[in-house]
DNA sequence: GCTAATGTATCGGCATACGATATATCGATA
DNA sequence: TATCGATATATCGTATGCCGATACATTAGC
């Protein structure tokens, strides 16, 4: 029996994922299947999203002109290539200060409220 | 004009909102408005919540048996009291938990892909 | 030839945050 | 006394976006 996505962290995507994307194209130019790729081993396995958040995401932001792309059949794999533009450099900075005021929040609004959680592993 | 809640804000709380509501009941009882009430003051009115969502949300953890109620009408004013259940002590436990591993997730992944964000305020 | 990995795409289902709306009580104040 | 704002709970329709399933094509390994 395949593992099933928990609910909790899937809602947790909702609101991040994006962010994360648009922080994985800053470094360098990707296509979509190696963004995926790239964001599971960033986290050690633990943050995937499926094809099927993947590619209408990208369809989304790039709507939003937030990312560009570029289609290369040079080699025998299709692939569509993405690059941030300069809105989404704007908004990845925007996104980066409300994920980091919002993390902020939450810990002050859970201090106090439950001993503090081990530390993983 | 009302200040809109930003998009990229209330998809956060998706899938952060049950654990805060746990976590709040966890330190004392509390009915909903107060809740509400609660989680904006502590957050510095960075974080809330509508009655839209908070009712149907407890409703939900009720039915979960991760909190139970009783309605207090000894006052003028009518107010259902909730208290964590076992289970949702378990709960909030389990949460806490994967909030603070994807939050790690999310540092590491984002780390070196751009500058560290300058301190608000 | 078969299977797994690579690569992009779309679809329906589902959960949930939101604004709007309804209802009722209470205190203040005009 | 009428009105208004805060308190207090509730439900409804809408929008959004993550998911699994499915489709399809290519390439590499067995």
């Amino acid at each position: 029996m395949a593992k099933k996505v928990d609910k909790f962290e899937s809602d947790l995507l909702r609101g991040s994922l994006d962010l994360m994307v648009l922080a994985v194209l800053d470094k360098e130019d990707q296509y979509g299947y190696l963004i995926q790729k790239k964001i599971r081993e960033a986290s050690g396995e633990k943050v995937s999203m499926s094809a099927g958040t993947m590619y209408p995401l990208l369809h989304r932001l790039e709507g939003e002109k937030l990312i560009r792309s570029r289609w290369d059949d040079s080699t025998g794999r299709r692939r569509k290539w993405y690059s941030l533009t300069a809105a989404g450099r704007k908004r990845l900075t925007k996104q980066a200060n409300q994920w980091n005021q919002y993390v902020q929040c939450m810990a002050e609004l859970m201090q106090g409220y439950f001993k503090p959680v081990p530390k993983l592993g």
